[in-house]
DNA sequence: GTTCCGCATGAATCGATAG
DNA sequence: ACTATCGATTCATGCGGAA
């Protein structure tokens, strides 16, 4: 049980094992986003709705022993519909987990910007998903200043965006000082964000298919960690989580059941480190 | 039992006692924003969160009376934070209505543009809340196309030549084609929105406070009712729900249990019917 | 180096039809 | 009656090649 030699890898296996083999109160942070309720196989096989929480359970009770006590969980997912009806299964999951002894700190909105298409006779496009954060302490680590964002009306941060994206660019080496840094070349307030994020999908990778943005992972790994913390997703997927933290100067651990997706995973890490030049782009904060 | 004298009236009392002297099946839509679980007092004397869901359910049931088949209940809502944690009373309580009977149909979000100020140590300012679509059965009313909403300006460019791949796409059976009747885009101005929506609440209305802008219930009125149906109220506040109603022709009966509040509301309704002057305000969808 | 523009694709859901 | 499959419907975004 030495943390050390999982770290930076991912680990090809049903995360239901793996986790039992890393030691306790290892992670600084969980950020995951597991397979959805749904009838449709996928890489557990399809876990149907009406089983998902005696299916998670065990699950989050294992992520409980491996975070740290001051540490978070972020939990993305999205109740999905099934005969007509939002199945209730991320309700009951919230209130199982809280028997299981997680804080319910809080339920952020990921507004998703550009949602799937689609019509039908008694419901819009579904443009939103939960990222439930789940702590076992009240007194957890938060470094609210990493996630800063710059305030004032809507035509002047259009313009300040761009030169932000700029700069962004050159100095996408260094991580440390974020905010500080927009600062100097703004030179305007800041204002600290809410718990609505406005995300867009990325939907034009072509070969793979992320079930969040890298900004997600990005923007919980700056607010709850620190540089050098450790970042586990036990549903690692093409590795976005693992990416978002390697940029930012995190260990991570990633789980994933399925060889394709491990292969495609440690195919992005490697791209990353060879390339280095994409820039790192913070989400857009809505303010207008 | 007589509708008609309870019609485009303000009526004060309680709404367990007065709900249960209206019609059954006579509301087309019922949209409301009651007291949040919370230990300050207000217009129902301050409902304990652990005592939030027993004191709702009486209401909830009446209010399924009084609903008709084809009709929706929109319930304006939102977890308070109790000892650091989101408290569990809004998610039981939808547990506990489709125990009676409700179909849990949506949870559209109310983004609030412009949220309360703040600063926490372990928290952001929150920036959302729930309004649950509840029906009684999986058919009901929706006018979606009285709240459509201006197109992206993709849609100059990505119409004006179809290309190769919509073709393709209609032709292979891709899981979703967009390529089919591309016909039905040609010259479409408008879209259907999401079930996220980006409304500014009201800050500076002189005197009183209202738990909604009137944005709010004047979007589920034209998305669930027609001119001349009956809206239902029962924690009508300052009267928004009432306002939005007359402004789009639509009968309304507002139960408000606060003296002061039923004679702001009901100078609001006579302002309103003398200035008739206020334009009326759409929600903004955020397209950017 | 910009800006413009074509283009693939996505945690979807409903209703009808088939087993 | 109950479940599995399939076709129909619909936007917005970032990438990459062209101007």
């Amino acid at each position: 049980m030495v943390l050390k030699e999982f770290l930076n890898q991912i680990i090809a296996g049903d995360c239901r094992e793996v986790l039992s083999e890393l030691p306790a109160k290892s992670a600084d942070l969980i950020v995951t986003s597991p397979p959805y309720g749904s009838r449709r196989k996928n890489s557990y096989g399809g876990i149907h709705p009406d089983h998902y929480v005696e299916w998670f359970l065990p699950i989050s009770l294992e992520l409980k022993r491996v975070l740290k006590d001051t540490g978070s969980f972020i939990l993305n997912i999205k109740e999905n519909v099934e005969k007509g009806e939002r199945h209730t299964y991320v309700i009951e999951l919230v209130l199982q987990m809280r028997m299981q002894g997680w804080l319910w700190t809080e339920d952020y909105v990921w507004h998703k910007k550009n949602c799937y298409p689609g019509k039908w006779p008694n419901r819009f496009r579904d443009a939103w998903e939960h990222c439930f954060h789940f702590t076992k302490q009240h007194q957890f680590a938060m470094y609210q200043d990493a996630v800063r964002v710059p305030m004032g009306d809507w035509k002047e941060k259009r313009l300040r965006r761009l030169s932000e994206t700029d700069m962004r660019r050159d100095n996408s080496r260094a991580q440390s000082g974020f905010g500080k840094r927009i600062a100097n070349w703004v030179g305007r307030e800041f204002a600290y964000p809410t718990n609505v994020l406005h995300l867009a999908t990325e939907c034009s990778n072509r070969g793979h298919s992320a079930a969040f943005p890298l900004e997600l992972p990005t923007w919980f790994i700056q607010l709850l960690t620190k540089p050098g913390d450790v970042v586990f997703d036990p549903f690692i997927g093409s590795g976005t989580t693992a990416i978002a933290a390697a940029k930012l100067h995190r260990h991570f651990v990633g789980i994933e059941i399925d060889a394709m997706f491990v292969k495609l995973a440690k195919e992005r890490l490697r791209a990353e480190e060879a390339g280095k030049s994409i820039p790192l782009i913070l989400p857009e904060y809505a303010n207008e």
